[in-house]
RNA sequence: CGGGACGUGGCGCAGCCUGGUAGCGCACUACACUGGGGGUGUAGGGGUCGCAGGUUCAAAUCCUGUCGUCCCGACCA
């Protein structure tokens, strides 16, 4: 029994947080850096957490009456000029299609074959998606148009890090189309809700839901609405936007139908989308020092047997009760699905096995040894907890609570989460305490600091931009909440009054 | 795109300053002993040093360019 580091994740969250989000990333083996620039490969396990996120979440769009299209992958250029502000936003990371033949010149490919209009390969797909509306709606009777695309996007990111900003990424994106402003507000409104429920309940990161400022809006759009989620090093990450583009959109794109009164009028839209951002999100927000840490519901396995076999005989009867106990557990459902189990037989030694499983975060660990099959029981061990803190309960018990140690794990990992972002949410109401509150002691080593600042604020684009010069923050939301948001008071900046309170924060 | 660091077997690194054709730890393979916190021993396999040029009798080591990665900034899901 040789003596390890404490921790399987070296540097500790504390040490290096950037550092320590990488190397969770590749503990887990939840993804990789490809050959392709700013473009990773998404391994089986990480692959697994997006299936289910992809699940649960179109269960729940399908459930609010969406359904699922797809478009496609390259837009001509001239749609992207069609809307002012949308062009701005993402002009400078597009990447261009301008060939579509390769010719083989002195041994190597040239492109050949250009394009008589070169198309970029979707940043976000608003004007194509505006397009194909525009042929289909005709009459208020075709609307609402309730749309939604499972895709992969490209925007050319300066910084690529894993999950939270890579050059290609994987997202669905709602498109929708509707008679009046009204009804196009109640659906932003609506997905809005979505994704707070699902970070919440499904995720288990708690969100702070409110209404982006005019500095951070989308592109195009006249509001934005946001979760902000905050992760172990304080900041905050915008973990998905609902956009109500009123009719900015529908005019850059034609999409016109003959109104009840029999006169044309520009349908409402509304945008919204999450991504793979989300993995990043759930690693920031749960993980230790000792790997990832996976909420139960979008766990790929949920739970492991590990048979322990000292000698060639055990073998037989312990995997043998392996399979029976994962029989078993298979048979519980957790949230309308089986909990679904793996036997790992493979032949490595000792802990190697169980701090693999350690490190890629799943919730339930259950050893069998020759030992328990003479009691009856199983050893079984909740990542939430420590290592240590292994329970020897009859394998009866480990069935009959599968389900309730599941929710159990789900809901501390929401609890933590809800206490860390309130031990650092802080109120204030001087610039002197927020810039000290978002300075660095150290500023060439920067260590942990900040969080949520609430400060009443009256400031607009020019002021936001100065602050984010200054000290990098950002108004991330103004929040829904009547009890965060407050009453009128005054503004820190600008001394002028102010509606009520608004989160700032460093951000991803 | 601006500032900084770096690219040597799967991973982490040394070697580079003072050029002479590659080394360490972990991982991997086999066998044995082990086996409920990642164990031990023995024997092995694998790299031509990101890529492209240049200097040189000779380059991982020097020079130029380029691509990529990481951190900070600007931009962003």
């Amino acid at each position: 029994m040789a003596k390890g580091p404490q921790n399987a994740i070296s540097p500790t969250r504390e040490e290096n947080f950037p550092e320590w989000y990488q190397q969770v990333v590749r503990a887990a083996d939840l993804a990789e850096n490809s050959e392709v620039r700013g473009c990773m490969v998404i391994k089986p396990w990480g692959y697994g957490v997006w299936e289910l996120i992809q699940q649960q979440l179109d269960v729940i769009f399908k459930e609010t009456g969406h359904k699922n299209a797809y478009f496609p992958l390259l837009i001509p250029v001239s749609y992207l000029e069609k809307e002012a502000a949308h062009v701005e936003g993402f002009a400078t990371e597009c990447a261009v299609v301008t060939h579509h033949r390769l010719e083989l010149q002195d041994g190597k490919m040239v492109p050949a074959g250009k394009l008589t209009e070169p198309y970029v390969i979707r940043p976000t797909s608003e004007t194509i998606i505006g397009a194909a509306f525009a042929r289909w709606v005709h009459s208020y009777r075709d609307l609402p148009l309730l749309i939604n695309q499972w895709a992969n996007v490209m925007r050319w990111e300066m910084r690529p890090r894993l999950f939270l900003r890579t050059a290609e990424f994987l997202w669905q994106e709602g498109h929708t189309a509707h008679e009046t402003a009204e009804e196009a507000m109640v659906e932003t409104r609506q997905m809005h809700e979505v994704y707070e429920r699902f970070l919440t309940d499904h995720l288990a990161v708690p969100v702070i839901a409110g209404e982006k400022t005019e500095a951070e809006r989308f592109p195009g759009a006249l509001n934005t609405f946001t979760v902000e989620a905050m992760v172990q090093d304080r900041k905050a990450i915008q973990a998905g936007t609902s956009h109500f583009l009123g009719q900015n959109f529908s005019k850059a794109a034609g999409i016109e139908f003959e109104g009840r009164e029999g006169k044309r009028e520009f349908a409402w839209t509304t945008s919204w989308g999450v991504s793979t951002r989300l993995i990043g999100t759930l690693l920031m927000a749960h993980s230790d020092d000792d790997g990832f840490v996976l909420p139960p519901r979008v766990a790929p396995t949920q739970v492991v047997i590990l048979p322990v076999m000292p000698k060639p005989e055990h073998e037989g009867p312990i995997l043998e009760a392996c399979q029976k106990l994962a029989a078993e557990l298979k048979t519980q459902l957790f949230h309308g699905r089986p909990v679904t189990v793996e036997i790992d037989k493979r032949d490595l030694g000792g802990g190697v096995k169980n701090w693999e499983w350690i490190k890629k975060g799943v919730p339930v660990r259950i050893e069998i040894g020759p030992r328990d099959l003479e009691n009856g029981a199983v050893a079984l061990t909740r990542r939430d907890q420590t290592p240590k803190d292994k329970q020897f309960i009859p394998a009866v018990e480990a069935v009959s609570g599968i389900v309730g140690i599941l929710q159990s794990i789900q809901d501390t990992l929401l609890e933590r989460a809800v206490a860390f972002r309130n031990e650092h949410t802080v109120e204030i109401t001087s610039m002197d305490e927020f810039r000290k509150f978002f300075t660095a002691a150290n500023a060439d080593q920067p260590e942990t600091h900040g969080g949520f600042a609430l400060v009443h604020w009256a400031g607009g684009v020019e002021e936001e931009e100065a602050l984010q010069q200054e000290m990098k923050v950002t108004v991330r939301c103004i929040p829904n909440d009547t009890a965060l948001r407050g009453g009128p008071g005054t503004c820190v900046l600008t001394g002028k009054p102010a509606a009520g309170r608004v989160i700032f924060a460093k951000s991803y």
